[in-house]
DNA sequence: TCCGCGATTGACTCATCAGTCAATTCCAGG
DNA sequence: CCTGGAATTGACTGATGAGTCAATCGCGGA
């Protein structure tokens, strides 16, 4: 059959989904239209229930492309030989290198999903509890060779890490935060150093 | 003129921004019709419009009314002869517990206003930044005095500590972690330790 | 007892959109 | 060329729901 050019569809298909980012991230998912989409994607309104089910399905595949490649590089890091330190910043830094990539996107993702997260069906939550289940392990391992103190849960550690990335996110987002090369660098040592050195000037446990 | 009687009309604005934070907790800001209020509230629709001028506003109060609430709870424990550390889980436990005596308010702030921030005014992102602004003030004081070393800036102290608890929040929200008082108790002692313990065992700078 | 005015009612209006579908275009393979 | 089916179009439908408003109720004061 050929379908016609499956290369084609594809690309089709992303520049509706690219498109629907930008739309989203400014105007927000139940504050825009579909025709908006079609009309940013320059395409006619039926074909974006071409290439999607429906709205929600746009934002679906927008989350889970972009978790997944995260959920991967978490895996893959994993697998590293390095220190938990390096590699809580080097989670940090693909989150935030993320951002400064395509700062649209993660703004969806985050200012989005999570609310949807609640009308959407359970697999968002999933997926996300999967990220924090990979950082505790992380966290686990570094207690169990020492290297971390083990007064606080695993499980707790990474809520922490990870809330701390996505409020410095949120921060640049709603522009609240300065926004700049300097500050995503900053941003990353930052993290890593407020939740694996904390604040007290004289550790509690000598 | 003796507008009724003042009270019985605050009442019943009352039994609707109850029946409001319900709606809201269970099907959503944008999930939801005025008339779902009303009828949760046992009112009639137009009554809805009588004490809001919009579906907006009524989100709008809600927010507004606990964050406040909060705000003054934070400058107040400012104001007393306490450790950084002691203020830090008292800010902890004031959510906690906001979160453990209404659940539904707490859902809805968080995930209708807090982390959707951008569809509404500008307002409430100033006042979520007056609360970054309180407890960022603190962890200054304290770098200052001595007791918390200055590896990191205190309005990212702020953000990671805020982050924390909103995380923990969205945990129990979303029925990712197990709730109940040793939780919640559990919950305070392990933000403000991690926070201000860290997680290396030994302290970066001895 | 009666009056006046705010409280309360809910049917109605009107705009908005998600999703459908019949018509048309376009390409690949024969 | 021609043809079959996929890609593309956009007008249309049907439902939905925010906000309005004219009518009614009922309390407090005189």
């Amino acid at each position: 059959m050929a379908a016609r050019n499956e290369q084609q569809a594809a690309e089709k298909r992303r520049i509706i989904l690219d498109a629907a980012v930008r739309v989203f991230a400014s105007q927000g998912f139940n504050g825009c239209r579909v025709s908006d989409i079609a009309d940013e994607a320059g395409v006619a309104y039926g074909l974006v229930y071409h290439y999607f089910r429906s709205k929600d399905e746009v934002l679906d595949t927008l989350f889970l492309e972009r978790w997944n490649v995260m959920l991967d590089v978490i895996r893959d890091l994993d697998g590293q030989d390095l220190t938990a330190r390096e590699k809580l910043y080097a989670i940090a830094s693909f989150i935030i290198d993320s951002y400064r990539h395509d700062p649209d996107l993660m703004k969806v993702i985050i200012v989005e999903v999570t609310r949807a997260a609640n009308s959407f069906g359970q697999t968002h939550i999933e997926k996300i509890t999967e990220a924090y289940e990979l950082i505790a392990g992380i966290v686990a391992r570094a207690q169990a060779d020492g290297s971390f103190k083990d007064t606080v849960t695993p499980r707790f550690a990474a809520l922490a890490f990870y809330g701390a990335i996505e409020q410095v996110l949120s921060g640049w987002i709603f522009e609240t935060l300065p926004r700049g090369d300097v500050e995503f660098e900053q941003a990353k040592r930052l993290v890593v150093e407020t939740i694996c050195g904390g604040l007290d000037a004289v550790p509690a446990t000598a």
